[in-house]
DNA sequence: GCTTGACCTAAACTTAGCTTTAGGTTTTAT
DNA sequence: ATAAAACCTAAAGCTAAGTTTAGGTCAAGC
């Protein structure tokens, strides 16, 4: 058993935060001793889903459903599957388009340390695509839809 | 020249949205004839870039702070290659957290899938390490620091 | 016995990034 | 010439995810 201090301090989570969980209905079975919150196993398996879900996007009150469909026992685990099916999707597709950004910032760290070195962009902003280095060369034509 | 609704059709930008970074100081440059906005290519290369730091979690003030850095000339390159090369860092960053993320969801999916086969969850919970899955095993050992 | 520190609640406040509303001007089409 | 569509501003409103504040309870150590 855990109180909601040492809880703070293993997952490094504030207490008020921790506590807006609460009210918003992302313990929904904690014990309570003269109204202080007793943390079990199960409370700290439930916040560790919920620090990865949150991480992923999902919205408290999505976590909540998910919570409570968990408490409603073995008829919604078809629900909680397609829950984690659909979240896996939206992961992919952030880290696709974290990599799409990646490559503008890739192409904007070549051209600004080309412009540092010369002391101007002028040159970089003009010089032809056939120029750059092949892995610019690649966004670049991406980027703009040439060739 | 474009208007704010054209540019809105173009990029898929609310026309308040746009509104909105404009007068947060995101378009330093932007000609007006008779108090109506007119966008030029400059404004449409800003707006890609605006984009594109945005999605990689970039606050509008901090946009902001480029932009004026651009309109600054040539003294202010460093400034902004380091703004990119930090960014990198931190885009890098967020495509790790959303893998490990990813992991503890493919695991999840997997536990799920398991137990709806079975109509109950029971079984996939007591599942010794050794019998799961080799991509499964090493997420888990992972997360739970075994071995 | 009293003070200190850790806990509690309810309610107000905060921040970013917009959207909505209200009222007004300009442009375009008929 | 006029009506509709597209533009404008300023200011208020909204949402999520907390934080802060104010006032109170409880257990431990001195």
């Amino acid at each position: 058993m855990y109180t909601i201090g040492q809880i703070s301090d293993m997952f490094k989570i504030s207490i008020s935060a921790i506590r807006y969980y609460d009210k918003e209905g992302l313990f929904p079975n904690i014990k309570r001793k003269n109204g202080i919150r007793q943390f079990d196993d199960n409370d700290l398996e439930a916040l560790l889903v919920i620090e990865c879900l949150k991480k992923s996007g999902m919205q408290i009150k999505e976590i909540k459903q998910f919570l409570i469909w968990c408490n409603e026992g073995n008829s919604t685990l078809p629900k909680r599957l397609k829950m984690f099916e659909d979240q896996k999707i939206k992961v992919l597709n952030q880290i696709q388009e974290l990599e799409n950004t990646l490559n503008l910032i890739n192409f904007k760290c070549w051209y600004y340390s080309e412009s540092v070195k010369q002391g101007t962009d002028e040159y970089v902003k003009k010089m032809p695509v056939t120029k750059m280095p092949t892995d610019i060369q690649i966004f670049y034509k991406k980027a703009h839809k040439l060739q």
